[in-house]
DNA sequence: TATTATTAATTGCATTATGCAAGCATTTGA
DNA sequence: TCAAATGCTTGCATAATGCAATTAATAATA
């Protein structure tokens, strides 16, 4: 039986360990979205630019609450529909995602765009978006979801 | 038909796109190796603990030299041994794995280890740790690759 | 109330990626 | 000249992924 051994299992580094749960195509896009949209539904989800796959994101909204990076309720009014939001651990990731951003924005030029909405980001310090985009999510939360 | 598509054909975001090339279980791994070991070989990244296979090793040494993040070069004094190196693209990547180092400290300190060489990297600005770890790169590089 | 639509998935199947063992060509030291 | 080391490549089995179709539960509509 050949079956994907987990880096955990064999080592402790933080890269190696965070790679069993981020290192994939897919993780990162779906917490970009939690993070910096209203997307916060699966068909939302569902309809990002990059075309996830409905099993693909299935798994991976499976394995993100598994590792408590995100959680899930139901809108207390319509319980056909279930909310995806990051916890906290989950909202700590925005400082990974902003380093990539800048480091594509220095690195992959060609291939990127940063829209005018996004720029700024990328202009201030990390601590001062992450500040602003915690605000935006508690609110939606407060609006949103009780538990 | 079924092709993986990279995102880059469906999208311009910045993390996205960098997704398409650092966005599986191994490639940040080489890089790690890249910055912070002497591990600079082949056969020296075929041993990493987490237990790269030789064909996954070169098939991400081989697209990681396409994007321009590695370049290679055989010691002039022994053909036989290869080396492997960042570009300037490729050492930027630091600020991304001590961000995903540090969200790994904050939080899955269960399964994790920071040793007490590492930790320093952790507790001082990402620009300090950068500006040391370059240092180390260029004194080895002006050592052993001249082109 | 019956019917239809929406939502959040799941299933089936073909294709692609991965893990592991073995093999191969080139270089080098003896 | 020959054996060992190096940097890969190949073959094969298993796992992950992409896509289309289907499903169960809930909500809206007739």
């Amino acid at each position: 039986m050949v079956k994907r051994l987990e880096h955990y299992t064999s080592s402790q580094c933080p890269v190696a360990c965070s790679l069993d749960i981020l290192g994939d195509h897919w993780t990162l896009l779906i917490i970009r979205e939690l993070l910096f949209t209203q997307n916060h539904q699966y068909r939302d989800l569902l309809t990002i630019p990059e075309g996830i796959s409905s099993n693909i994101l299935s798994d991976r909204l499976k394995k993100l609450e598994e590792q408590e990076i995100i959680a899930s309720a139901y809108r207390p009014d319509n319980k056909r529909d279930k909310l995806y939001y990051l916890t906290e651990r989950g909202k700590g990731l925005i400082f990974v995602i902003l380093e990539i951003s800048r480091w594509a924005d220095q690195n992959l030029g060609d291939r990127i765009l940063i829209s005018d909405d996004c720029r700024p980001m990328l202009d201030q310090p990390p601590k001062t978006v992450a500040k602003q985009i915690f605000k935006q999510l508690a609110e939606w939360e407060a609006a949103n979801v009780n538990d």
